[in-house]
DNA sequence: CGATGTGAACGTATTCACAGCG
DNA sequence: CGCTGTGAATACGTTCACATCG
């Protein structure tokens, strides 16, 4: 960023914390539910607790977008739903394509929350030509030979790819080329795409992996018992704890994966 | 992070910074491939290459399990695999279970990965009596009833979440009280659990939404067609630039959803 | 009065740059 | 000599606490 020395917090500047925008979908789903329940306002207390945060946080969240509460009172739950749909881009509908019809891409294709908020189907592709034409989800899928026509035809810039990892990066990069410049990637592989296009991933074994981590630590601290001190915990794990390289646990000769 | 409302103060494991953890299965995923092409020895610099971080990051990820690189050299391969995967806990395979066997439960069930990495299907759980006892992936369906029973017996401490969003918090007290500790919750819906139990979600829409968000800076950027200058970008969207609350935009009547 | 909005303090994560070692 | 390992510097994120204003 700019080094700047903004004296005056005159003009807030571009730039909401990225931390800050990966919450506003929270902020945005809980403030629909009060929406469809009719509340007419609600305090950044009560709302930081529906979307699983706290207040204070919410508060500065809200911050960066501008003022819109009222002292004293809290905000209104409809202007915020608008704000907030506003800053996401989701007053405007994204047209969506999803690569790779297996059992993942059908499911994301009958995801409902898909058509719901902001987004929509445009397409289905599939290198499969058996799938060709097989509706799922009310579509019919594609094959992957027309997807830059696809892609240039429906104007789409958000791609969803779901296929098997070794094919994700050649659909990754005709997705790109053909003007793709948003890509949520469920296959397990790190994607390279050039400057200023938009990757994001959801891998359910780094998920699960990060899960184990923390369960096998909770096993190791049950047997110490310990509550509240933080300052102890030896971490008896294995043989010795981390330390220098050396014998401590001596290494299988095969690897369980 | 665990989304509850019990804010965990972190703090308590002595160790390894949690984005580090984060990044352990990527490092991981890339030993993998490293060792199945038989390479013996990887940089900081090409390892780093392969997970998608710069080197430096990786080095000091490392740093924090302990000194298993040698100076000049690198690290190897193997060991290093060995070393990780101890970390993660994954020398031992956890038994999983997944509730809710709609599209995404038996995409989730019929995943490869799941098997091969330290985790075990051990169960798949529906409300559905129409499914029980019929074959998902290769096992069957189990009524719901019976979930306490077969988390107790199958000494489950992981369970993943793919039910309906209503469902999703009764399911995972339920899972809870049984004795599971980690939960990935696939289910549109923030969950809370008691102290101790870890959440970790997977939200394709809130995926989509930050994509929508920098999907529409880049749009309104292109306008400018600024590059590397930060410092200017009046942000011509809509009217006024983040101001005060008032008539900027009219806020229309009916929302989009 | 009560809840927002925000500077300041604190804590965490990333990057730099180079000492140290094989 | 090259690459690791790491203190120091920097950037980013969260929390505190209270002035501010409806």
């Amino acid at each position: 960023m700019a080094t700047g020395r903004t004296h005056r917090p005159a003009t807030r500047s571009r730039g909401i914390p990225e931390a800050t925008v990966a919450r506003l979908p929270l902020y945005l789903r809980a403030l629909t539910g009060l929406s469809e329940r009719s509340v007419p306002t609600v305090s950044s207390e009560e709302l930081a607790a529906a979307a699983g945060v706290n207040s204070a946080k919410l508060r500065k969240d809200f911050s960066y977008l501008g003022s819109y509460g009222t002292r004293g009172v809290g905000y209104d739950v409809e202007y915020l739903v608008y704000q907030i749909s506003r800053e996401l881009g989701l007053t405007q509908d994204w047209p969506v394509v999803i690569v790779g019809i297996g059992n993942l891409g059908a499911a994301l294709a009958n995801y409902g929350g898909f058509a719901s908020r902001g987004f929509r189907v445009a397409a289905l592709i599939d290198a499969d030509p058996a799938m060709a034409g097989k509706p799922v989800a009310g579509i019919p899928v594609q094959h992957s030979d027309d997807l830059e026509k696809i892609i240039s035809e429906n104007g789409v810039s958000i791609g969803v790819i779901a296929t098997p990892a070794g094919a994700a990066q050649p659909v990754c990069d005709r997705l790109v080329a053909a003007g793709v410049t948003s890509i949520l990637n469920f296959a397990p592989t790190v994607l390279s795409v050039p400057e200023g296009v938009d990757v994001r991933k959801v891998d359910l074994s780094i998920e699960l992996q990060i899960l184990a981590f923390h369960e096998q630590r909770k096993a190791g601290e049950d047997a110490a018992a310990a509550e509240a001190a933080d300052v102890v915990a030896p971490v008896v794990r294995g043989g010795a704890a981390v330390d220098r390289k050396g014998p401590d646990g001596d290494m299988p000769a095969v690897m369980p994966a």
